[in-house]
DNA sequence: ATGCTGCTGTGATTTCTGTCACATTTTGAG
DNA sequence: CTCAAAATGTGACAGAAATCACAGCAGCAT
């Protein structure tokens, strides 16, 4: 796949440093990408697929704060990979991934030579700053059953669809919630008349 | 004040540029320094005092974030001001506080000539980055007790002092719970041995 | 001192959410 | 087909937090 219609805002040099020295790899839908608390060697940039990223707890709670999509970075890669720190976050491939790896040492460098890499570091700081402050309207200010329809109608706008092919399980994991409070969330919203459920897929209405 | 010993890293150029460009402005404790949806038009620098950063939903509600200390910067400023758009939070000094107010036309020019304002802004985001992540933490992982101690810790950590002189029902609006709720916890807590209640003043233990 | 205002304490009640305990249904492997 | 595993439906209950309703108290202005 041609990487650079991605970022068509990427000066000749870098493409060619890029080109030269990161790695893609490749995952499949659920691996995860990135552990919490593992040390991070590399910057990522999605090409294809997408990626979920996860807050985590000591007690094995997780909590789904945002996507990452073709021609994003992945925020906090880039924060921690500058001063070597390890992940304070966990990314899971939610399609069959694609993406390229920057090795850490580079960032300095890149840095300083190429203005439309740091500007789009920068780009990628703000936009994902503000999906954190989204992050924080939702769970300080809405209950569980207007977290649950935002993340279906998300859900269903990443993906294009009209239906969102996850079990009640998997949006309590991802919401930090618990399986039956969903199911039965989502039965009044049925009876509501917002969505239709069937066995591991919601339809939206 | 000498502001400069503040920002030791910048470059003679820009400290220049900074006191012929800026504006300092003084606010005394209580005072909205940035409503939220309010027109950016410069970036704020922290001198003195000690500003506490909100988010707001419609109803009314508010949320404390994070304070902001001499020698930060607001993040969201510098967000917000570099695409010239409207706030996304609420600021409020805490107590008398200076601040040096940047101009919105000169951070493109800064970022551009200055390296070590471009470090810092990149600085900026990384730690209030950071920041976030902890608030989602909190909101997301912990009930309203381990989160009114850790409000608690955090506000006796930032004065210095053993004490903290608010009343229930200010630390409920940062919270964004209710009094009530703040109160008996505080009875439970003072139970526990963990603090002393004094009116409009929280004695830590 | 008197009275007003703002702060704090507390019970009663309700709503939301999480947990436990099962029943039922669907799917896929063998 | 048969059986086990996974997904879903539901009732009962517990705990957290919000809300309502007051009562008592401290500090201040007059």
């Amino acid at each position: 796949m041609n990487w650079k219609q991605l970022f068509p805002q990427f000066e000749p040099g870098l493409i060619e440093i890029i080109e030269k020295e990161a790695v893609q790899r490749s995952y499949n839908a659920g691996d995860i990408i990135m552990r919490t608390g593992q040390y991070i060697k590399s910057t990522a940039l999605v090409l294809e697929g997408r990626i979920k990223i996860y807050r985590e707890n000591q007690d094995g709670g997780e909590f789904l704060m945002y996507y990452l999509e073709p021609g994003q970075a992945c925020a906090v890669s880039m924060i921690c990979a500058i001063q070597s720190e390890t992940s304070e976050i966990m990314a899971k491939a939610e399609e069959d991934t694609e993406v390229l790896m920057i090795p850490v040492q580079l960032m300095d460098d890149l840095m300083n030579k190429y203005k439309s890499w740091y500007q789009f570091v920068i780009q990628t700081y703000r936009s994902r700053f503000d999906e954190l402050l989204s992050v924080v309207d939702h769970i300080a200010f809405h209950n569980m059953d207007e977290r649950l329809e935002f993340y279906l109608k998300r859900s269903a706008d990443k993906t294009g669809k009209k239906t969102v092919e996850v079990s009640h399980q998997q949006i309590a994991d991802d919401l930090n919630s618990s399986r039956e409070v969903i199911s039965r969330l989502l039965k009044k919203m049925e009876q509501r008349n917002l969505v239709k459920l069937h066995r591991n897929m919601i339809e939206l209405i």
